[in-house]
DNA sequence: GCGATCAGCGG
DNA sequence: GACTCGCTGATCGCC
């Protein structure tokens, strides 16, 4: 019996494959290459052997952080086949393989291949038929070319896949149409749904009139893969089909670029077509089990289900909506700039005596701190630095540097807002931003193309860009915005008594913190103080240290430190939260938002100190960021189907992180900013109260 | 034509 | 390995 029993070291297997096997992570952001090396090892040694049986040891040492949690899941993963010896059968290895493809290698696997057969077809009887196969879900993908669909793959029982060209009377309405029948009866799933919302409308969404609900989870609905790859592993950008390949079925898809280059799609041959479109198609059917079941296990179904598919749906109405930019007026604003932008290149080419590029951080360098002699202070990679904070200190130095500075803020309304944005404006003389819900590793939306969330604000030349964002003829925009809403939420969830008073107060929350931290009077509070209490609440929210509150404020890192040390004086919950929500992290390996959106942070369990730092304030901000972003998409869901309940005529258009714009019709101006306000306010109860600001304006510069 | 670098906008 | 992040525009060196 001994001679069959194979006796194996755990922390030695391991170790040995930690530093053979090239690091990686799995798909939650965890290192996983040597508990993916000791287990392959494991299989080939028990498949290539006659032992029958196993039994593995572990010792508590283990000085290598990076090491040690690989151990440990090592060790979870064999203790949940039994103790001491454990007989080597089919099973084990079987699990073990399983075990192993849990853990998502960036290699490949080999054995998987696509189990697929096409069929390309066009014929409008065969097509009719494929609409009435009987299953309880399926899977397509809506090939697009720069708005025009081309054809769609669409697959039963994901290993048999169809494509129908988009072509004579199969068109894109009719396709899409037929898959907004199918969705009555069954469940789809696509890559990127919101793609295909143009022609393709789900019935869950085009009968609903009810916002949020916990308890709504799964049932018959539609399915993104990206969406929820992107839920499970946040922190991945540029998810393709082929990374869901890769990452869920250990397939090997060409990308898009690497078939079709930058060509046209439309020129491409039928046959690669019809074949890319299936492919993910068939990915999507065959992924799509294993993600639900990873979202059940992490406990993210309700944020798939309730809140993100529901969303986007909704950002693609936003975008289809757009927003009126008047072209003459933007046209006049950049004008106006331009005058002013020229008269201070005369200038700043008299002060240097010579014409060079301004714009050109290399030759303003050499300008300001060779030719003029100008003190140098910070450097880059590549030269000086002549970034605003830098130029506004040599200000006194030299006139040239004040007009270099107002020099960069027109050119940059100019360049990025003025010329950026016209070129924008379509036809229907809107501007179609895309939201893009998988991009941040909080939870954020994102908007490209243009990015409608960083129009300026902070000056008033700036803000008024906004003059040129209209609502159409007779309409306002109704404005509404939480006020400190991640704030709100650090008192919740740090349940710090001091923070949740003030907002029960309900004064002037930064005044408020200063009083406290100055130990001065409410109504003493100088200016500076209020100023600095506020970039302290800024910095806290936004996970900054004391060297970022130190550069924001132009003071030194030390008195940086102080205000941050007064401050955790002040709000001693805060402190703790910060301390427990750093170790959960550590602990746990993610961050978790109030409705469980996860954020790998592998960073804090770098050897690394500035690494580790940074994992610490990802940490420690992620969970704020993130509920807002949750709350936000609650937000958004309560007021985009209350607004469909009343059937009013006034639209959701846009979303800037705490802020919402519904272009709103006259005669429902008083029931719009009421059910803004209230569905915002309700959309989560926390112990201190949601507050939101509306505004009702015939401009984006009024209403805000 | 492309990617790296620098700069600056918002929340 | 730097100090928030995501986005965009201008420049510049490289192929």
């Amino acid at each position: 019996m001994s001679e069959n029993l194979l006796i194996v070291n755990g922390n030695e297997l391991i170790s040995d494959a930690f530093y053979k096997t090239p690091a990686f992570t799995n798909s939650e952001g965890v290192f996983v290459n040597g508990v993916y090396g000791g287990i392959f090892k494991l299989i080939s040694i028990l498949k290539t052997s006659e032992y029958k049986a196993l039994s593995i040891s572990f010792s508590e040492e283990c000085g290598n952080e990076r090491l040690k949690p690989q151990i440990l899941k090592f060790k979870e993963i064999i203790e949940a086949k039994g103790q001491g010896e454990i007989p080597v059968t089919k099973e084990l290895l079987e699990s073990l393989e399983n075990a192993l493809k849990d853990l998502s290698p960036s290699g490949e696997v080999k054995g998987a291949s696509f189990d697929m057969t096409l069929k390309v077809t066009s014929d409008l009887n065969e097509v009719e038929a494929l609409f009435e196969t009987k299953s309880d879900r399926a899977a397509f993908y809506f090939l697009t070319d720069i708005g025009d669909f081309l054809g769609l793959g669409i697959s039963f029982d994901g290993s048999n896949v169809t494509y129908i060209p988009v072509e004579n009377f199969i068109t894109a309405d009719y396709l899409g149409k037929k898959l907004s029948i199918l969705s009555e009866r069954m469940s789809l799933c696509s890559f990127d749904i919101k793609e295909s919302y143009k022609y393709f409308e789900p019935s869950e969404f085009a009968n609903r009139t009810y916002g949020y609900k916990d308890e709504d989870v799964s049932g018959n609905k539609c399915f993104d893969v990206l969406i929820g790859a992107y839920l499970i592993n946040p922190l991945k950008n540029d998810y393709e089909p082929w990374d869901v390949a890769k990452e869920y079925l250990k397939l090997t898809l060409p990308k898009r670029a690497d078939l079709f280059g930058k060509e046209p799609l439309a020129n491409a041959d039928i046959k690669v077509l019809s074949e890319y479109a299936s492919k993910i198609a068939y990915i999507c059917f065959n992924a799509e089990p294993l993600i639900r079941a990873k979202l059940a296990k992490t406990g993210m179904e309700r944020l798939m289900y309730n809140i993100e598919m529901p969303l986007s749906y909704i950002l693609y109405s936003m975008e289809k909506e757009g927003i009126i930019v008047k072209r003459d007026e933007l046209k006049a604003y950049g004008d106006k700039l331009l005058v002013r932008i020229d008269e201070l290149e005369k200038a700043i080419y008299e002060a240097a005596g010579i014409e060079f590029n301004i714009n050109s951080p290399k030759q303003l360098g050499e300008i300001l701190f060779e030719k003029l002699g100008l003190p140098a202070e910070k450097k880059t990679k590549s030269g000086y630095s002549t970034a605003a904070d830098v130029l506004e200190k040599l200000a006194p130095e030299h006139k040239i540097v004040a007009d270099i500075l107002e020099y960069r803020g027109l050119t940059k309304l100019k360049s990025t807002y003025a010329d950026g944005l016209a070129a924008y404006i379509a036809d229907d003389n809107r501007i179609h931003t895309s939201f893009n819900q998988t991009i941040t590793a909080t939870g954020r939306i994102s908007s490209t193309e243009p990015n409608l969330q960083n129009i300026p604000m902070r000056t008033e030349l700036g803000r008024l860009i906004r003059k040129v964002f209209v609502p159409k003829d007779g309409y306002v925009f109704a404005d509404a915005d939480y006020s400190q809403i991640e704030l709100r939420i650090l008192a919740h969830m740090s349940e710090d008594k001091g923070l949740i008073e003030a907002y029960h107060e309900g004064k002037d929350i930064h005044r408020i913190t200063a009083s406290k931290v100055f130990h001065v009077p409410f109504e003493e509070v100088t200016s500076l103080q209020r100023r600095n209490a506020k970039a302290v609440n800024f910095g806290i929210v936004y996970g900054i240290s004391a060297f970022g509150l130190s550069q924001d404020l132009s003071i030194s890192a030390h008195e940086a430190k102080e205000y941050m040390e007064k401050y955790f004086e002040t709000y001693p919950g805060v402190k703790k939260y910060q301390e427990d929500v750093i170790a959960s992290t550590k602990a746990k390996g993610y961050s978790e938002t109030m409705f469980g959106r996860r954020r790998p942070v592998p960073e804090l369990k770098a050897s690394n100190f500035n690494l580790r730092q940074f994992g610490e304030r990802v940490a420690m901000n992620a969970p704020i960021q993130g509920t807002a972003a949750d709350i936000m998409k609650i937000a958004m869901i309560d007021v985009f189907f209350k607004l469909k309940e009343l059937s009013l005529k006034s639209k959701l258009i846009l979303q800037i992180h705490d802020e919402l714009v519904i272009e709103t019709a006259p005669d429902e101006v008083d029931t719009v900013t009421k059910l803004l306000v209230e569905e915002m306010e309700k959309a989560v109860t926390l112990s201190v109260p949601m507050e939101v600001d509306c505004h009702i304006g015939s401009d984006w510069y009024e209403a805000k």
